[in-house]
DNA sequence: AGCAAGTGCGTTACATCATAACAAGTGAAA
DNA sequence: TTTCACTTGTTATGATGTAACGCACTTGCT
């Protein structure tokens, strides 16, 4: 971006004191140009729920979600919510975190959908939030084992559950 | 086994043809004497539960566990499943599997239950039979990184899905 | 033996997460 | 303007998971 962000892959912003304003435009509009570029629609309910990913970087339940939505005067039942979420998740605009059955918005909406980009989450179980980074090399060999033993991989899920540094500072939280 | 066995981590056993009684009895052998050195109870249902579990490779939701149950004469409700499942869990005889909200037998029961056993998971999304291998190495790679942000690691999720040998061999089925 | 504590089990009821199915609206293309 | 693909709204239901209670059994104590 406009400049070397603090939040690259390998020091990422989740845990860390940051513009969270910029966080957020930034990330929007790496959204409202992917979908200018690849003809998809970024409809009003969609850029709802991903306002509301994006507002924090706490995983999110569907039910999360559907609760912010109507408190903002969208009443809603809940397909619309999952729908949402399987329109960001499906474009790589967010992630689920099969850990908690909860969404985060991405943290590089603007590399490609499929385009392997290969996340692992790194999960505070005290306030929830979740940083992403990159599985890198690492769950490339896992991958390449699997392959080697005729397995075709698919997707790949790293979620490391723990403790945030802000969480550990203060235990008593 | 007769031979050097199939089954040791680098080649998972679940994925290839082998003697699965034996598979069976020695996975029940050794959480049994796992069991007895460390004053656990393998109760009547949850044995009756790890034996569902051992019958296939197949990840099984606790509903499926449930089913077998009254299959097999025991009729029960869902608490009885999920507390022989969480203490198959606890004690590292099975695992959760977060992507399929289901449960595996452990192909290493004898490792001790905490005693850092990083598992990695090959998961078919065709024959839902789950393949355990060592996250090994990567894992800790991404472990160790995530230690250097100041995040306290407790559990690390690694889970691989695709298509086995087998289902790749016949994709019609 | 009598009894208290700890653990596991059986059951009811409920909480939480997710989707099927159908009707109706919207917008771009023919 | 008709058509088609897609999105939305709504109802209902399915799938997954747990709280809470009381009973039964074991263990250890007196």
């Amino acid at each position: 971006m406009t400049d070397p962000a603090p939040d690259s892959a390998a020091s990422p912003a989740a845990f860390q004191r940051h513009d969270h304003r910029r966080c957020v435009a930034s990330a929007r509009a790496a959204v409202e140009s992917a979908c200018a570029e690849r003809g998809l629609r970024l409809t009003p309910a969609r850029a709802r729920v991903l306002e509301i990913l994006l507002a924090s970087h706490e995983a999110l339940g569907a039910y999360d979600v559907l609760e912010r939505l109507r408190a903002a005067g969208h009443p809603a039942q809940p397909p619309v919510a999952y729908r949402a979420l399987d329109f960001l998740v499906a474009n790589g605009f967010a992630h689920r975190i099969e850990k908690l059955n909860a969404f985060v918005a991405c943290a590089h909406p603007d590399e490609g959908a499929q385009t392997a980009h290969a996340p692992a989450f790194m999960i505070c179980r005290a306030c929830r939030r979740v940083a992403e980074t990159s599985a890198g090399p690492a769950a490339a060999s896992v991958a390449d084992a699997a392959r080697d033993l005729g397995f075709e991989v698919e997707r790949t899920v790293v979620e490391i559950e723990g403790v945030c540094p802000d969480c550990r500072a203060r235990p008593e939280a």
